[in-house]
DNA sequence: GCGGACCTTAGAACAGTTCTAATCTTGTAG
DNA sequence: CTACAAGATTAGAACTGTTCTAAGGTCCGC
């Protein structure tokens, strides 16, 4: 985390308390975190700050490479800490629940291509996770 | 798509002129529509019709399996009329256009389930299509 | 301590979608 | 044909997630 700092701050990145309190929230957990849940906890740390500087913050983020967004889960941005490695998501579609997991990538045959340039491959596992899957059985004699 | 028409009233659906305006806006040419694309389409059949009427009908025609939600290629949903065979999407990040196309659906090894059902799996090709390759071509002096 | 670049903020604006409540249409029974 | 009830349509309000705006605040070299 104070890597991320760093990096920030090498790209001549004002280190401000909101700025520093909304990159700590991805330090934790590895978690797929909405911007409510991100504005959430950068308030536990640091009660003044405002959506829209959370909003800004995860926008800057993402333009640098530093977040992935997830876009394609239900109705809400998420934010994703891991740039690292190539991976594909499983969602649950119950809790909103996501992790990290890893697949051979799909691909298109040349002759489906249409003459398109492919530049990335975007899939999502959609599933019930163990605990909605507990939960639907608890109440499925309603 | 008089096919469709008889599915639907078979359903007990009373068919309406504005129903009607809507399911026919699929039976052309393939394509994935927005909501504002099948307005634009239906007015010019039946210029009386309201956005609400298109939106409850296509929610209806989803909740009926005659139509797919295709929710995360850009801001806006659309809707896919290929229900019957299974297929992925290549999008144009570019001018948004959403092709049909077959792929090897990956799949996710046991030990990496995390308990999970797995339910679907939702793959999304991005690229660049011809045209848009080429206009980007050609303002690549700019 | 000054100036200017940069940052933060509250609230307005915006886009896509759903909701509401009034009106209209349809099909059926008398 | 007429009345009725269920169902469909409508315009516009409301709602949600996100971006914009413009005003004020902060930092840092000078």
């Amino acid at each position: 985390m104070a890597k991320l700092i760093d990096r920030l701050r090498d790209r001549g990145w004002r280190i401000t308390p909101q700025r520093r309190v909304v990159a700590e929230v991805f330090a934790g957990e590895h978690l797929h975190l909405s911007v409510d849940d991100v504005y959430e906890r950068a308030r536990a740390e640091l009660p003044e700050i405002s959506l829209a500087t959370v909003y800004n913050t995860l926008n800057e983020l993402v333009g640098m490479g530093e977040l992935l967004e997830v876009n394609r889960c239900g109705d809400r941005r998420r934010y994703d800490p891991n740039v690292e490695q190539r991976h594909e998501h499983l969602l649950c579609v119950d809790c909103g629940r996501i992790l990290d997991v890893h697949a051979r990538r799909p691909h298109i045959a040349d002759e489906e291509r249409y003459g398109f340039e492919i530049l990335e491959v975007d899939v999502v596992f959609r599933g019930r996770c163990p605990d909605c899957r507990s939960a639907a059985h608890a109440s499925s004699g309603e």
